[in-house]
DNA sequence: AGCACGCCGACT
DNA sequence: GTCGGCGTGCTC
């Protein structure tokens, strides 16, 4: 047999061990040592987790024989990553400034993950003394690299040195495979028969046992299943497994989230002309195997869901998988509950409310070709489907989809580049497309499909009131409610119909606004509103450097009330079982949704009519679907207009056009009232009008005056450190650096500081670099993370492309 | 990330 | 003179 080598990327997470290493495949593990199975290498001086990527005959021309080390062990019988996700890492890596092992972790559930501790041993020579400090006086101890100092293992690697103990390395994953006691049945009838016609009348229970097992010859059921079904004790069951009719054998429980449980199947719907375009459009591409991007563009209330769900039945009766991606699943459990019902146990749940264990499960019915469609959120898009025949991004404006935390990443270009590999069309769908995607359906590159009907033959789309703030708050000083919204609600309530009230949370209180005109502070140079600096008592650009005192008579109108502007939801609430005291009211924001289930039942209740007004933050503006809310009021539709963000019109909008969807979707008519401080602003008007398409028009004429997306590529470049000075010099520092080696058509904004000065103990700054060209700066990017390593302890560089949101 | 090597200041 | 501080660089 010939020398073989295998290429590996070890678990490693740095800039410079970023690439596979070699590696020698021992004879006896040759078989076993296939692309995609996780093995345990001598890495340096420690044994440590690594990837195989593939296999290799020739040794590479840098490296001489005796440079290479063995594998030492291969961990899994079946590999892990399938070749897409080995490519897909490495393509992510590039893309993100960030390691491919660390996307290559990100790919399996938590339990595959490694756990690396030390096994400390005594040897003859160790004295009691470090025995009883490092080994807690016993023989020998499981240590993590954190129990001990620095100064504290220098110690301990000197002990070994001199043999007084020994330090192995233990590499365990992080999860258990659960099993539980199962007994099988024996193929061999005649045993059974024998043993039957010798029973004594009296055995009754031992008579059951055979019946049943001639019945189901070969088979396996867990203990806990025949105990209930047969109505047996133990006691039967071990002498069964006496008398060989039985094996004992432990089987893998796999936990399924509860909500899956039952599988009922919910009824397909007829598709009104839109919706039939629609899918015949998509089902036409399944057909063909054609990956194709389709933008879904259709009005709150349109059916979008039931023309994936019924895409989706065409991929799977032609033998394919659907992924089904999400915003976040625990704000849209109406979502994941239809997908589950429409397709019952062929479905897998991914999302952050499972457990370890739960997920772990999930993955691996999905790894083992279980499963048909899989619904979740952004790290779903990573699940291991081989057989891929369509991708649905729903909501796909949602900025969740994006992480923001190391490994950068975008689940939606990840959804495209699966789709590409697997030449399965991707639908991305929407109200409110981002304009990224709508500009990219405007030059063909998607293709567009609308739904401009509600499905509902009866439902049609709400008219929206803007009430003007300023007049309330000048007429009944402070307050919440408008004398419009507060009539609306008295009737609609009379009726017995249901209400829904946003509180938009976004952009609270961290800028300053005029109260008598609506005017905010902007910097001159980029027309953005400017961020509230308590810390300093200053407003602060959040792209360029421009500061400024905060003012205290408004420059607009001469009015001294201008400050920052916020309010909280108990504090609403308290206000409103004032106003309305004879109607209760279900609240739901961070605080009362903490707990898990908690939101689901706030919902139930809400749904069941428990109480008549939901008052909530942005999480009551999203996927809601109840008959009998037909009335949406939005109490501050401008928090949002005022943050340091280009994108603060669009989100926006969004969030307007998306909470005004949840009035009048059943046979009622609804109505929505928007109280603003900004009644003309061009975010709200055309919210008023349900315009998407205005509003796409005059947002592209800012973005492209303002030279930002979709007309530009944008990538940050966000620094921190605990030590305000030093992050300060250094971002200084490196935006000096990336001037002199910057092209001349790449722009930069920044370094300035980032709205939230301090968080959580350290200090942010950011820079912004906007280019025509996506990859113009990768390589000095690269470098620029390369060179960063060396930087003082603490300081962080993170680059992200395309980033969505700013602090 | 770990771990060793190696070069400088404060001790027996 | 040596011990140990930490900066620097490598890991198939």
């Amino acid at each position: 047999m010939p020398t073989t080598y295998a290429q590996v990327i070890v678990d490693v997470p740095t800039q410079q061990t970023n690439r596979p290493y070699t590696y020698l495949v021992p004879t006896e593990l040759d078989t076993a040592v296939v692309p995609g199975v996780r093995v345990l290498v001598a890495f340096g001086h420690r044994s440590v987790l690594g990837y195989v990527l593939g296999r290799d005959v020739d040794l590479p021309d840098d490296l001489a024989a005796d440079q290479v080390k063995d594998i030492l062990a291969v961990l899994d019988d079946e590999p892990v990553l399938t070749k897409e996700m080995l490519a897909l890492s490495e393509e992510l890596a590039q893309n993100n400034f960030s390691y491919q092992v660390s996307f290559l972790a990100l790919m399996l559930p938590t339990a595959l993950k490694a756990s690396y501790r030390k096994r400390l041993i005594a040897g003859p020579t160790l004295t009691d003394l470090d025995r009883a400090t490092f080994l807690d006086g016993q023989e020998e101890r499981l240590v993590k690299t954190k129990d001990f100092s620095a100064k504290e293992w220098r110690a301990i690697r000197q002990l070994a040195a001199t043999g007084a103990l020994t330090i192995e390395t233990v590499i365990e994953n992080q999860g258990q495979i659960k099993t539980e006691l199962a007994y099988e049945v024996t193929d061999n009838r005649e045993l059974l028969v024998t043993a039957q016609e010798n029973l004594r009348a009296s055995a009754k229970s031992q008579k059951r046992l055979l019946d049943f097992c001639l019945e189901h010859l070969g088979q396996t059921f867990s203990k806990r299943d025949w105990l209930a079904q047969l109505d047996l004790s133990a006691a039967v069951l071990n002498t069964g497994v006496k008398n060989g009719w039985l094996t004992k054998r432990q089987v893998e429980v796999k936990r399924r989230p509860q909500a899956m449980a039952r599988g009922k199947v919910e009824a397909v719907k007829v598709l009104n002309d839109g919706q039939q375009a629609a899918y015949d459009a998509i089902t036409a591409a399944i057909i063909a195997k054609q990956n194709k991007t389709f933008l879904l563009e259709g009005i709150t209330g349109s059916g979008k869901t039931e023309v994936y769900l019924q895409a989706a039945q065409e991929a799977i009766d032609r033998g394919e998988q659907v992924l089904f991606l999400v915003p976040e699943i625990a704000l849209t459990p109406q979502m994941q509950k239809r997908v589950a019902d429409r397709f019952g146990d062929a479905t897998a749940v991914l999302h952050s409310g499972l457990s370890a264990g739960e997920r772990y499960d999930e993955w691996r019915r999905i790894q083992a070709g279980e499963v048909k469609v899989v619904v979740g959120a952004r790290s779903a898009v990573f699940a291991p489907l081989d057989r891929l025949g369509l991708i649905i991004v729903d909501e796909e404006h949602e900025t969740s989809y994006s992480q923001s935390e190391n490994p950068h990443y975008s689940a939606r270009d990840v959804a495209l580049w699966r789709g590409d590999f697997h030449h399965a069309p991707v639908v991305l769908g929407s109200a409110t497309p981002s304009l990224e995607s709508r500009a990219r359906a405007q030059k063909g590159v998607y293709q567009l499909l609308k739904l401009t009907k509600r499905a509902a033959a009866a439902a049609t789309l709400p008219p929206v009131e803007i009430v003007d703030m300023r007049q309330t708050v000048m007429t009944k000083g402070d307050t919440n409610f408008s004398g419009e919204l507060l009539e609306k609600l008295r009737a609609h309530l009379d009726r017995g119909e249901q209400a829904v009230l946003l509180l938009n949370r976004r952009g609270f209180s961290s800028f300053v606004m005029c109260r008598d005109c609506g005017y905010v502070p902007k910097d001159p140079n980029c027309n953005l509103a400017m961020t509230l600096h308590m810390d300093t008592k200053t407003l602060k650009c959040h792209y360029c450097d421009y500061q400024t005192a905060i003012p205290q008579i408004c420059p607009s109108c001469g009015s001294k009330r201008i400050r920052y502007y916020g309010t909280g939801t108990e504090k609403v609430e308290a206000e409103l079982n004032k106003l309305l005291p004879d109607y209760p009211v279900i609240r739901l924001d961070q605080d009362t949704t903490k707990k898990k289930g908690s939101m689901a039942k706030a919902l139930a209740d809400f749904g069941a009519k428990k109480a008549q007004i939901l008052l909530g933050t942005q999480m009551v503006a999203k996927g809601l679907d109840f008959e009998d809310v037909t009335l949406v009021g939005v109490l501050n539709a401008d928090t949002g207009l005022g943050l340091p963000d280009f994108r603060a019109s669009e989100k926006t909008f969004e969030l307007l056009t998306q909470v005004a969807g949840r009035a009048g979707r059943g046979q009622q008519h609804g109505e929505v009232v928007i109280q603003t401080f900004n009644p003309d602003h061009y975010a709200l008007t055309y919210a008023k009008h349900h315009d998407y398409e205005g509003f796409y028009r005059q947002e592209m004429a800012i973005r492209h005056a303002g030279e930002f997306p979709p007309y530009y590529y944008t990538i940050q470049i966000q620094t921190s450190h605990s030590d305000e000075n030093l992050v300060a010099v250094q971002s200084a520092k490196i935006g000096a650096w990336l001037k002199k080696h910057l092209p001349e058509d790449v722009l930069m904004l920044g370094p300035s500081p980032q709205a939230i000065a301090k968080l959580k103990g350290r200090y942010y700054f950011q820079m912004l670099l906007k280019m025509k060209k996506p990859h113009e700066v990768d390589a000095l990017l690269r470098d620029l993370v390369d060179r960063s390593q060396n930087a003082e302890a603490g300081f962080q560089l993170a680059v992200r492309r395309d980033p969505v949101t700013f602090m």
